[in-house]
DNA sequence: TAGATTGTTAATCGATTAACAATC
DNA sequence: TAGATTGTTAATCGATTAACAATC
């Protein structure tokens, strides 16, 4: 069985779903083959850090050739884990909740949401889509009975430590956490963070450097 | 007027609402100062990279005293441009137009999301809390009329470059983008990605590495 | 074979950490 | 004053880019 390089630098691997998806575009247009100037070019990076990228993985490609894009492809879905298929439950059925869900729902299918939890109990009522909706009483007994990889936590800030705690005590093996609190999780969970509220900081600084720069 | 340094690394950039973040809280626990050491070991950062980080924008320390606490959040406020109202609008009104619509209402209002669009048209009967929302085709007019700063995209994958070119025409400043599209656009617009599948993708990948680090 | 392009090593660049003089 | 802690310079570390021999 073939053993990834441990270890590759967050950065590298924070840039291999961007080469998937721009891999993917040139399979829908018909390319066949690709070199990492070309690659390069369309994504605005270059060629020495594609292949840099690529080699913490493998030798993916072929010298005076460049690199089959299916292959290429496959070859990252496996890197990436992206051919499993990942149980998750989401923890709060708000709009940001049915957001995500509807979200997962549409992504070629590698995570499946099997059940959403929620405090207000009217939210238990809604049979969502196909999602069962359960108040958060019963997510200790669920996670009992069922194996369950990813909790996606879309609950308010104040909720975030509490949420992570119940599905850490149910055994949970990553967290996807869309709060802003920051989580203190026990060694081997994994925590991936989307702070979207820091994003929008981000995003109000770069504007008034911008109106900075015009004056 | 006081001028920040231009150009600070966008990793400080990016730290800077995290340190807000600590630094609230320490305010409503009472706090009144706090040494870089003292932070650091709460952030789980070092000490030397606040001073650094802090210094990119000015000297808001006291040699021997540490940081004033609240001194230090209106200063980091007045960087990240905390304190300014930006007029938003939402392209998308599904769950995740709706969630982000919410949230930003949850922000202590540094964020005005002023309508929605949705080229549904049936979307546009129900009057959403306080916010309106138009059908897309209406969009053009309404940008003429109004003055608007950001742009949310919130809209599925395949209409983002076709609504981001339908802000850019209407003069936007600035598009907070939930799509996974790369938009391309013109110098002096602002741009923040909120890349959620690739947020997920990282998670699998952290996932199958530590199972394989198990094994 | 000649041309192209990889895989990989070496050079550069940038970001983080360490150290310490300045000073409250 | 003595102790503490900053602001800032210097040292280290890591990531990106450049270069080129290997090879398809």
């Amino acid at each position: 069985m073939q053993t990834f390089a441990k270890n590759a630098p967050m950065p590298v691997v924070r840039r291999l779903p961007k080469y998937h998806k721009y891999l993917k575009e040139l399979l829908e247009e018909g390319v066949t083959k690709i070199s990492s100037k070309n690659l390069s070019v369309r994504m605005g990076s270059t060629a020495s850090q594609i292949r840099q990228d690529l080699n913490y993985f493998g030798g993916f490609g072929q010298q005076g050739y460049g690199y089959n894009v299916s292959e290429l492809i496959v070859a990252i879905e496996e890197i990436l884990s992206i051919h499993e298929v990942y149980r998750c439950i989401i923890i709060g059925a708000g709009n940001l909740g049915k957001a995500i869900r509807n979200y997962i729902m549409n992504l070629d299918g590698n995570a499946k949401v099997l059940a959403m939890f929620d405090v207000d109990a009217s939210k238990t009522q809604e049979k969502d889509g196909e999602i069962p909706v359960y108040h958060t009483d019963q997510l200790k007994e669920y996670m009992r009975k069922r194996e369950v990889d990813v909790a996606i936590l879309c609950v308010p800030k104040s909720s975030g430590p509490q949420a992570a705690q119940a599905v850490i005590d149910g055994g949970i093996h990553a967290i996807w956490n869309f709060t802003t609190a920051d989580l203190s999780v026990p060694e081997g969970i994994v925590v991936e963070n989307v702070a979207i509220n820091e994003s929008f900081y981000v995003l109000t600084y770069l504007l008034s450097e911008k109106q900075q720069n015009q004056t």
